[in-house]
Parts: C-alpha cells; structure tokens; sequence
DNA sequence: GTATATGCAAACTGTTTGCAGGTGA
DNA sequence: TCACCTGCAAACAGTTTGCATATAC
C-alpha cells in the first residue's frame, strides 16, 4: 500500500474519532512507517529522541506509549510479545498477516505465512466452540547461521544449567 | 503419571543438581501439581500465604519465583505468556504438549493438540532454515459462553472504542 | 474557546537481586 | 561444617496515570 494512502486514512481515523493531529502523533507514525523492523515503544522513543529522524521532533515516552496504543487499537499497528516481558511492534498496513520465526540465539524475527495452518486454526477454534478473533504464532529455534554456532558451543563442552 | 512418581522425579532431580530439599521447595512443588489450572506466580504465592493449602507453610514471594524457574528449567511445569506482561504455569509431567485457546472475554483457557500444525511447523521452520526448538500458539477469540454475551452487547448498541 | 493532547514525574505491576542470617546434607 | 537457601527490602524494566499546561480545531 502507498504510503500517501495509509497516511490518509491514518488522518480520516483521528477525524471520525474526533482526535487531533499533533505534531507528536504525526511524527510518531511517520517513523513508525518507515522502518520496516519490529520495534519496541522504547526503541522508537530513542529513535525519535537520538534524532535519527530527520525531523528531530522529540516526543515523551508517554505519548509514544499513547500513540503507538492508539496505533494498535486502530489496526494500524500489531503487537507481538517477545516472550519476556515486551511488547514488539509492527506496521500491519501494507503487510499481510503472517507469523513468526524467532530465533532465540541472536534475536533475529522472520516472518512466514501457511494457509494450511490458518485454516486448522479456525477448525480446531470451531472444534472447541470457539470464535476465533485472532491468534499469535511463535516459532522459536536457532536461525541458519546461528545453528553452528550453537553447535560449536556444544562441541566445545556444556557448560551451561538445567 | 502418577504423583508419586512424579515426586520421585523431583526429588532425584535436585539431587543429580545438589539442590537441597527444602521445605518450602517441596511447599511449592505439591501446590503447583495440586492444581489443574494454569496459575501466576503471583497466584500461588497468594494460594500459599492464605493458607489455602492445608500445610499453611507460608514462603516468601522471592523464593516462589526463584523455585518456579527452577522448575521451569528442569521441565516439570511450562509458561505461557498471557499477552499482557505476565507468566501462566501449568504443571507439564503426565500431560501431552498441547497449545492454547484463550476466551479474551471471560479468561477461560482450554487446550488442545493438533498434529496436523505441529507437522506444519516443523516444515516451515525447515523451509526457513531455522531449527525448531519450541513454539507457542495461542488462539483467542470467544468461548462457546461468551459468544452470546458479546452478541447481545453488539445488539445493545456499540459504546465500545476502537 | 474548549475539548483534547502533551510532558513530566510519580505510581504501578511483575519480576529479579544483594545481602545477612538460616538450614539441609 | 558449609554450601546452598531463604526472606526481606530495595532495585528493575516496561508501562500507565494524574495533573497542570499547551494546542488543534
């Protein structure tokens, strides 16, 4: 989706929902639009604090919280959660839906898409009487390049807990 | 598995890893598999300190979430995230892996196992190069019960945000 | 003009940690 | 005995909130 037309109903959403558009907003979306990596609230607060945007407008940690809540709520934005206590952000427009390949060496998120599991998804939720709404799906394991790694270590002797 | 069984295996685990035997580990393991539900730290910590249990041994909220990693590491109960910044529990020794249904209405979880996605998952994770070592999937939406209830509210009239 | 936003700092939640004293093997 | 544990309270991270001030419409 072009950005102009995201940007456009970004400011038809404020309208029918009688919310101005501040500068802060304005800037906490653009940035939010122009990366294409997940990122968490803080991680885009230090984006915009550090200057790294152009424009250098500098916005409260509250109001990124604010926003990016009002981002989500909206759709615009997804939320994953990393497992350990944060939230991951990601622009939904534009995107289609997909999932996630975390790899729990270095970090790294990949995306994917499988019908065939989208569909047993809604059979098992039918299943269960359930109506599904939506749903999180989280692959962890080690990347490609961090499996070796992972081996070396283990080659080179345990030495770690449990 | 039966709870003797599964007592000896603790035990014998925190011998081979000269763990000692407190009691206020051996507090929180039997509540944590006298229940069937899935639990907070927080929960069992209060479950305890109420006396809810019949041994009334009190244990501190620090020593609940350090046994409770320990028992995590050592693979006797497993964590979900609720999505909102707070870890469940549920004890996993004579219980299959399964996935979760979660009701965003009422909190009910219910479990289930399909092997058709786990198949699935471990194909994409191969097509992506990555080594599967877990996955968490938890599909939300409204419970046979609740299903009525958001019903009648969309019924009643919209006063709702977003 | 006024409802809505913002920034700040303080509050809050879930969890972890340092340390002095207690306890199981 | 002595390494390992515990309880406490303080520290932490991420996030939310109350309030006085500022701003879009």
């Amino acid at each position: 989706m072009e950005h102009e037309l995201i940007r456009a109903r970004f400011e038809a959403f404020l309208k029918t929902k009688s919310l101005k558009l501040t500068s802060q907003r304005e800037a906490i979306f653009e940035r939010a639009f122009a990366t294409h990596e997940h990122f968490t609230a803080e991680t885009l607060h230090r984006w915009m604090c550090d200057g790294d945007d152009s424009r250098g407008k500098t916005v409260s940690r509250a109001t990124v919280y604010r926003t990016l809540g009002l981002l989500e709520d909206a759709g615009f934005i997804g939320s994953l959660d990393t497992g350990r206590g944060e939230l991951l952000y990601e622009h939904l427009l534009g995107h289609e839906h997909h999932d996630h390949l975390v790899c729990i060496e270095c970090g790294k998120i990949d995306e994917f898409r499988n019908d065939m599991i989208e569909d047993l998804q809604e059979k098992v939720a039918l299943d269960h009487g359930f109506e599904l709404v939506r749903h999180s799906l989280r692959l962890e394991g080690h990347c490609k390049d961090c499996i070796k790694v992972v081996k070396q270590r283990k080659a080179a002797g345990e030495t770690s807990r449990a």
